[in-house]
RNA sequence: GCCCGAGUGGCGGAAUGGCAGACGCGACGGACUCAAAAUCCGUUGUCCGCAAGGGCGUGUGGGUUCGACUCCCACCUCGGGCACCA
């Protein structure tokens, strides 16, 4: 001690865990894991096989990050709140006997990237590996596990060449509905040319030209050219999928208004998969949460479509409902119908045309405003209703939408709340089919009738029909829905007047963009402009360089303009000459780009074999990491073994990249009918943003608390909570927590407050609790003064034993169903008892360092050197707790009188309930409790507790009293 | 409107039929220091009580049970998703 020259020199010991040490041990340790490559994880096959390390490092694991895309702005603390989570699970599950199969790679491509390159006038490709480098660098300080080699980016062309091979995959492809399964193409063309199937008009295949032979084929790819009705952004100069649109009728990125328009895009036939998307979500691990939103999208309803015949021809209707057809007393056509035209009558033209303009202009503006006050106009034309032969008025309204069903639906007033209100409005006929109970008349106060003037709803549900019956048709002696459905659409079929069918709300994959940063189209066009697909060996289609990458906008609002993609300007890229194996020809290249969603249908299975040239992956390395598990459930799916990420890609990208999974499976490229067997999402991190006096937020790392209240420069502004980032202008920075605290305290931190799956507000001020604690554990093992270790050699006592090994036992469970916080929790207990020892023994010191080691990584392994070892921990067995020692002699029973703690007693381990019953009752607290009253009934639960149930309480009134 | 999910101290949270509030933050008290920071030790749901001890307490109201934060019914509040889907 040398307090007389420099005080202030020794007040701090050398050796302890700041901040400073924190750093220097992180740095040393990542240089060491790179140098040492101990995050590579050996393939069974191909270039990165290791057959003896696979079998060596045990049962394989796959766990997998939603990958993120590089934004300008870098990472926020509340990004790798998922990827700390599952290195932490791949930790633990290597130090268990797993081969762990972990990496990251980044979604690069899209319009986020572009824009930001727009706006700062850099090239595309810079910005992103400039951001690429920034997360990687991030990325690296957490010390997370991941396989390096593996690390892929959506933009490396060694990557998007096996995405455009995918593609072709996709269009060379037509889906067997019979199978219920994609075939190839081929197959089609020869079940064409041999007959075994017609041609859609009937024509013999060698009696059609190449080009009506082209066009038979053409529709039945599951990537396909169509001319049909997309959404338009102007704003944005490109076309977006319906899953980018939001409810209100603009695009998600940049919310700008969309419009539909037909225009002669690329489509994805996911449609054909709908059912097989619903039903396979049954063999997922996934929350019901999820699994609900994406039966949701899809939109499965079963139901039949209804022939009603009218001047214009035959109307086609989708109901849910055809035993209702008997109460269908007018019928209403979208305002887009084709029909609507040939069956207006001229003295409702200009009506019908007016309405048709405002409900066209009505998209434009924000949709939220929308009374829900039904609008419609009567056509003048007439239908006929198949069952009662009435002849019923077509309305037009724009309460039925053009993009679900026919577009057109039939109007059952007394059965639709829809319907209901549009008759009432217009003062259309409502006829009761069905006698609703007398518990709904009650419930709505009114008498019981089938005068439905007096009705103030429909009625909805399962009742028995009224007048519901012809000549060949009675439905009013049958009891159920079901029934009525059945016999209804019998007859329909019977009478050729309709049929049964599942309508889906899902509709094709608009797969083109108009824009410049993501992956070509391998298809060129030849002069008729029929496309024809590279083939393999004309890949990769490289995205060409320009400085020209901004795409055309235009105003937002302008519906009319027409997008112009950025690759059409290179015409010396697109005009080409290529031998397709019909000689030397002209070909105009697609001048379309993927969109964002392309590169992560399929990225989780490039990580299993990056570098392969071949394929975009081996088979067998695919059937090692991603083959069924029969062996756990013999409906097992097949694919990654864990999947966490956010649930904002609920329906998108987890649809798309399924439905590409089996298209691939279907083609016999895959073995797993899924991608990913169990998802889980963790929570988002939460923090505090502030807004002034106009509602802009405000930097909220400058707002000051005076007494409860919040100021920005000195004017008052409100609280709320929500995402963390950069639009709200809370966004912390994992380099602010480095520089503070070090990234093991971070990795805890994040841990420990909260479950996983939850959502959590980020209090930097907390974080401290949890580098106290990396303090006190480095102090537990380390000498502060000379940084040699500290721990004995003499065995732990008997209790310091016993903590142990129950923490252990808790630990692993924890670990195992992700719960890190409450793992955490246990670890500190157990520290916080170590501490209190005169010193620290080997026994108990190395278990807790290697519990540690997947949440605190560096500084375990730091700790792990002072012990004496030489190599990494990763991959030294998880402790396992000895069953010895999770039993006690003794236990401790509380006792309850009727229901409340009164007293506890100590028996033994083995004593049988009459013991412990005895004991209780001798208890002298006990005793008191009951003070005299005559135990009605003891309960003894063994392990647990005592409960002495006493009827009479004027005992206890007496205690009660007595005070 | 429909479909999910959640309501527990000043705050984050723990306990999934058996001792409510583990662990952490904050707060309060103490040690060290000339002092402060850092660190360490102790207290901390709330009310009554000098204390021993007791009352109350998991959004609200019922129910099941020897026993309910936990299960059931109804309601309230908040968050998320979908939304004129025939």
């Amino acid at each position: 001690m040398s307090e007389h020259t420099d005080p202030k020199a020794t007040e701090i010991p050398p050796f302890r865990y700041s901040v400073v040490l924190a750093q220097d041990i992180e740095s040393r340790w990542q240089d060491w894991w790179d140098e040492h490559g101990t995050f590579e994880t050996p393939n069974p096959a191909g270039p990165l096989a290791d057959a003896q390390k696979t079998a060596e490092r045990g049962e394989k694991l796959f766990i997998l990050d939603m990958f993120p895309y590089p934004s300008g702005s870098g990472l926020h603390v509340g990004h790798p709140l998922g990827f700390i989570g599952t290195d932490v699970f791949g930790r633990f599950k290597r130090m268990t006997g797993h081969n762990v199969l972990h990496a990251m790679g980044f979604d690069a491509f899209g319009l986020p990237a572009e824009q930001y390159a727009v706006e700062t006038g850099q090239h595309p490709r810079l910005t992103t590996e400039q951001n690429i480098a920034t997360y990687r660098r991030q990325l690296r300080r957490l010390g997370l596990a991941h396989d390096q080699r593996r690390s892929v980016s959506t933009i490396d062309v060694g990557y998007y060449r096996w995405t455009q091979w995918i593609f072709n995959q996709i269009f060379n492809a037509w889906y067997d509905t019979d199978l219920q399964k994609a075939r190839p193409i081929t197959e089609l063309l020869a079940a064409f040319e041999s007959g075994a199937r017609s041609t859609p008009d009937g024509r013999a295949w060698g009696e059609m030209t190449t080009s009506d032979q082209a066009a038979a084929v053409d529709d039945h790819r599951l990537a396909y050219v169509s001319d049909a009705p997309v959404n338009w952004c102007p704003g944005l100069g490109t076309v977006v999928a319906n899953e980018e649109v939001t409810a209100d009728g603009r695009s998600d990125r940049g919310n700008f208004p969309v419009f539909t328009r037909n225009m002669r895009q690329w489509m994805m036939r996911i449609t054909t998969y709908a059912d097989r998307l619903i039903d396979d979500l049954e063999l997922l691990d996934w929350t019901d949460a999820i699994k609900a939103m994406q039966r949701n999208w899809i939109g499965r309803s079963s139901g039949a479509r209804v022939h009603f015949a009218s001047a214009a021809g035959d109307i086609t209707v989708f109901t849910t409902r055809p035993d209702t057809l008997f109460g269908a007393t007018f019928m209403v056509l979208a305002p887009e119908h084709s029909l609507v035209d040939t069956l207006t009558e001229p003295g409702q033209a200009d009506t019908v045309a007016a309405y048709r303009t405002a409900a066209g202009a009505k998209k434009e503006i924000d949709r939220r405003d929308e009374t829900r006050e039904k609008t419609g106009v009567f056509t003048g034309s007439y239908a006929t209703n198949p069952l009662t032969g009435n002849l019923i008025p077509i309305w037009i309204a724009d309460y039925v939408l053009m993009g679900y069903g026919t577009g057109a639906i039939m109007a059952v007033p007394c059965g639709d709340q829809r319907d209901f209100e549009f008759a009432t409005k217009f003062g259309l006929d409502i006829p009761a089919i069905q006698r609703p109970p007398q518990s709904w008349f009650e419930g709505h106060g009114i008498e019981s009738s089938l005068d439905t003037s007096t009705w103030p709803v429909a009625f909805i549900g399962d009742a028995p029909y009224v007048n519901s019956s012809n000549d060949t048709l009675d439905l009013n002696a049958l009891a159920t829905k079901a029934d009525g459905i059945a016999t209804t659409n019998a007859w329909l079929e019977a009478k050729g007047r309709g049929e049964a069918t599942i309508n889906y709300k899902l509709r094709d994959w608009l797969f083109s963009r108009q824009r410049y940063w993501g992956e070509p189209f391998p298809i060129v066009y030849d002069i008729e402009g029929n496309p024809h697909a590279l083939p393999d060996h004309m890949l990769p289609v490289e995205l060409p360089e320009t400085d020209r990458f901004s795409p055309r906008t235009f105003e937002s609002d302008d519906e009319f303009s027409n997008p112009e993609s950025p690759l059409d300007r290179l015409q010396d890229w697109v005009n080409v000459t290529l031998d397709l194996g019909d000689g030397v020809q002209q070909y105009r290249r697609d001048t379309n780009v993927m969109p964002q969603w392309a590169g992560s249908c399929w990225y989780e299975l490039r990580y299993l074999d990056p570098t392969n040239a071949e394929a975009f992956v081996d088979p067998a390395v695919e059937q090692y990491w991603m083959g069924p598990r029969t062996d756990l459930r013999p409906d097992h799916p097949g694919g990654v073994d864990l999947y966490v990420g956010g649930v904002e890609h609920a329906v998108l990208h987890l649809l798309y990249a399924r439905f590409w999974h089996k298209v691939l499976f279907d083609l016999g490229h895959l073995s797993s009918v899924e991608p990913y067997a169990r998802l889980f999402n963790q929570g988002y991190i939460l923090a505090a943003a502030f807004k002034d006096e106009r509602e802009i937020y405000v930097d909220s790392l400058a707002v000051e608390k005076r007494q409860g209240e919040y100021f920005y420069e000195g004017e008052p502004v409100t609280r709320e909570w929500g995402k963390m980032g950069k639009s709200l202008k809370n966004a912390v920075s994992p380099d602010e927590l480095y520089d503070q605290y070090g990234a093991d305290t971070l990795r805890l931190y994040e841990m420990a407050m909260g479950p996983l799956d939850a959502s959590r507000p980020w209090e930097t001020r907390d974080v401290v609790g949890m580098y106290r604690f990396l303090q006190r554990l480095w102090r537990t093992i380390a000498d502060e003064t000379t940084g040699e270790s500290a721990v004995v050699d003499t065995p732990a006592d008997e209790q310091t034993r016993k903590l142990l090994h129950r923490t252990i036992d808790v630990v692993r469970t924890e670990m195992n169903a992700l719960r890190f916080n409450t793992a955490i929790a246990k670890l500190i207990e157990l520290n916080n008892a170590v501490t209190k020892l005169p010193a620290t023994p080997r026994e108990v010191a190395e278990p807790m360092v290697l519990m540690a080691a997947p949440l605190v990584p560096h500084v375990a392994e730091e700790l792990w050197r002072k012990l004496g070892h030489t190599d990494t921990l990763t991959y030294v067995p998880f402790p396992v707790a000895d069953a010895m020692y999770l039993v006690d002699e003794t236990i401790e029973y509380p006792v309850q009188v009727n229901g409340k703690v009164r007293g506890r007693v100590t028996v033994a381990t083995e004593a049988d309930a009459a013991t412990v019953e005895a004991a209780a009752l001798a208890d002298d607290r006990i005793v008191a409790s009951l003070n005299g009253a005559k135990p009605t009934k003891v309960i003894v639960i063994p392990g647990r507790m005592v409960n002495i149930v006493v009827e009479d309480t004027i005992g206890l009134t007496d205690i009660v009293t007595a005070i």
